[in-house]
DNA sequence: TATTAATCGGACATTGACATCCGATTAATA
DNA sequence: TATTAATCGGATGTCAATGTCCGATTAATA
């Protein structure tokens, strides 16, 4: 149902989001996803053409985010890199229709308006405060930060 | 988002549910639901496989539901051809992870929950019955039924 | 200025979704 | 039993999503 662009995308946000707002190398990111470095590296550069991360070449290069995590919600990476397609016209062309859907497409569509508002009221930094046992890319729930 | 498949598979399937009980041929559905012959006669036999229409070959043949509009629902026709995928494990294999979803991944299965919930809660027949200005498949709302 | 560390972007390979075609099969009926 | 109307299922084609590779480019720094 999401794309596994979709899929890749939030989890190399989610690892920018934790190490904000220091920026992070492709290969970092992609050991700490599990996601294939040089897709990875693709997915990057859509995020980056879309103004979600930024991009440093160069030594002490990288990537990091454009906002900071409470800024930024799951929507907008999402639209970012596969953009969420409301129904806006009768996919069947009728005329007649036209703005005004159908109940057949109005329920689909208000299932994709359903996620789209989901997706829009979280921001990855609630993501990343919510108290819960599991936290997101690892594999314990990080106590106390050690130092930095 | 969804699936072409899935979009054709409805449209079917409504089209099969306001001549219901009647059975109709796929090269009638495919004229009415604007769907190419040919791909609709294997969206066709995956919904036969699965239960939602039946199929009779021959002279007076054609393809009908396997149950009455009011008792199928559009989660049971898109379920059928391209299931709605919960994310059930950690999708980076985590262990720690296992049933207990860390947050990402649980508002993204979360929107999942509520597409499948708002899906499972619409019949066919209730789509038919709406009322409003634009009724599936057709340019017109049928107004009082002609003859039959 | 040479080296090193990083992204960029184009070319390519693979796979699955979407789509087409057609001979085989099934069933009604003249 | 021959004809006709219908689905079935296998082979094939096309294209976009996914994934890989690598030389070009950029920037820090010794």
């Amino acid at each position: 149902m999401f794309s596994q662009t979709v899929e890749y995308a939030l989890r190399a946000v989610c690892h920018l989001a934790i190490q904000s707002p220091k920026s992070c190398t492709t290969e970092e990111i992609a050991k700490v996803t599990k996601v294939p470095t040089a897709y990875l590296s693709k997915v990057l550069q859509g995020l980056a053409r879309n103004g979600i991360v930024k991009s440093q070449r160069g030594i002490g290069g990288g990537i990091s985010l454009v906002k900071t995590p409470d800024e930024l919600t799951i929507l907008e990476v999402v639209d970012a890199v596969d953009p969420i397609q409301r129904i806006t016209t009768c996919p069947l062309g009728l005329k007649s229709h036209g703005e005004n859907l159908c109940p057949l497409h109005k329920r689909v569509d208000d299932a994709l308006a359903g996620v789209q508002e989901a997706f829009s009221k979280t921001t990855l930094a609630e993501v990343l405060a919510e108290p819960t046992t599991s936290f997101p890319l690892s594999e314990s729930v990080p106590s106390q930060d050690v130092d930095e």
